[in-house]
DNA sequence: CTCAACCACTTGTGCGGACGAGTTGCGATC
DNA sequence: GATCGCAACTCGTCCGCACAAGTGGTTGAG
């Protein structure tokens, strides 16, 4: 069974609601925190909680003595693409799959999964496409405790992705990733597969379950002529 | 004169002062609500309040029946080196700046800051150094109106770094910066500068001001073999 | 011994009220 | 007309209380 979530909750999607669907627009003033406590029927003490974590996300602006005023849908952070986010997270196709089974791990995903040079691991080689263009290669490395019992080590396409696989087979849990982005010339093999050789980003990353175990390595080779991250991060 | 801050946020610094100086270690519970409101004198609303803010930074983590837990100083994504930001914000040595005036804009300058191609701005060229090994290609470019009347258009070494002189000359407000990152060949001139034709991370930067306006566009060269940027983010 | 009920604790959410302080407009006074 | 003061509004903070819900240990019945 489900629960009805927190009324403050309920407010906030409220107010996002009318913001998104235009009733409130940007630069308008809010209703006053009395006039939501009578419109929507909860306390006071609610309506500034909602109100407050609105400001804080960035949807409203607060001035103390004057009113709330809209700002607009944020920007956050998250609806940037991830690259190695989107590797653990989408589908994959039937002609993506390159290698998949056990192999031993290099030295540079060894030392970041904290096991020694050698140590068997299961390896995942896929190629992304864009119409019909390979524009990525990438490489998951999984450690043996992780793998086993999951398909990462089998050639066939996963339908739902690599994060909904581990969380539902192994109960596995995400929590955040360590992204780390260079400027390479492609391997010989990632050279043919890309049709060029001309520089990649080389993104190479490691997921972390909540107590900060690295549960995978992933690999990218992302073709600078087709990709641009984006990031953007406030100042001090 | 001064006001004193606001009681939860006193409540926050005292945990915070505790954890830093090791009296609560990570792991070790804290002391309950209940407690918290005896030991201070203030009401439960203002330690909840406190509290729930600390998790929300990622100081302590609290869950529902067993009580708050410390986690430890949160290593916030701030400290993460941006290699935009680091440029606006380094004084300069003697022998960085290669050239300083008035140039037409580029297009994809111009476009950024949404000007017409052609149109004169300041741009500032330089070089930064690693053990007397140049690390970086650094462009600055600034619409006419932001630079008159500061030193930006002047081949001497500014101390302060660009954010300080802007902000103290023109009261410019630097708020957040959207960096976008690709890999490339170098330019024939970096190239010379860099010593090298390996691939370079090229990072195109706009700063913008609290209201969003574009203040200035940054361009780097950074060798791939010299830099790898860094970067944490949490899984939805 | 096993297990369920219970109790004592924790945090999560919500209410109403209170007071402070900043902003704005209006009217009385000069 | 200009200015001051006040009233009415806004948000910021804080309190005490209440109840729900999750956790863990104890206790007593079987």
């Amino acid at each position: 069974m489900d629960f009805a979530p927190p009324k403050y909750a309920q407010v906030m999607r409220a107010i996002q609601e009318r913001i998104e669907s235009g009733e409130y627009a940007p630069g308008d003033m809010l209703p006053s925190e009395t006039q939501l406590v009578r419109e929507l029927g909860v306390g006071r003490t609610t309506v500034v909680r909602a109100l407050q974590t609105l400001a804080m996300q960035g949807w409203i602006e607060r001035e103390h003595g004057r009113g709330s005023f809209v700002k607009g849908r944020p920007e956050s952070a998250a609806e940037i693409v991830r690259p190695s986010l989107s590797t653990t997270e989408q589908g994959e196709n039937a002609d993506a799959v390159l290698e998949a089974g056990r192999v031993p791990a290099p030295r540079h995903v060894a030392r970041l999964l904290g096991v020694a040079e050698g140590t068997p691991l299961i390896a995942r080689k896929r190629v992304a496409r864009q119409a019909d263009v390979i524009s990525a290669v990438e490489t998951i490395w999984v450690p043996l405790e992780h793998a086993i019992g999951t398909d990462l080590d089998k050639p066939e396409p996963l339908r739902r992705g690599i994060r909904q696989h581990l969380q539902s087979v192994k109960h596995l849990r995400f929590d955040h990733i360590t992204e780390r982005v260079s400027a390479r010339k492609p391997t010989k093999e990632e050279a043919e597969l890309l049709g060029s050789s001309n520089p990649v980003l080389g993104v190479l990353a490691t997921v972390h379950d909540p107590a900060g175990n690295v549960l995978m390595v992933v690999s990218l080779a992302l073709p600078g002529s087709l990709h641009v991250l984006e990031d953007v991060f406030k100042v001090s």
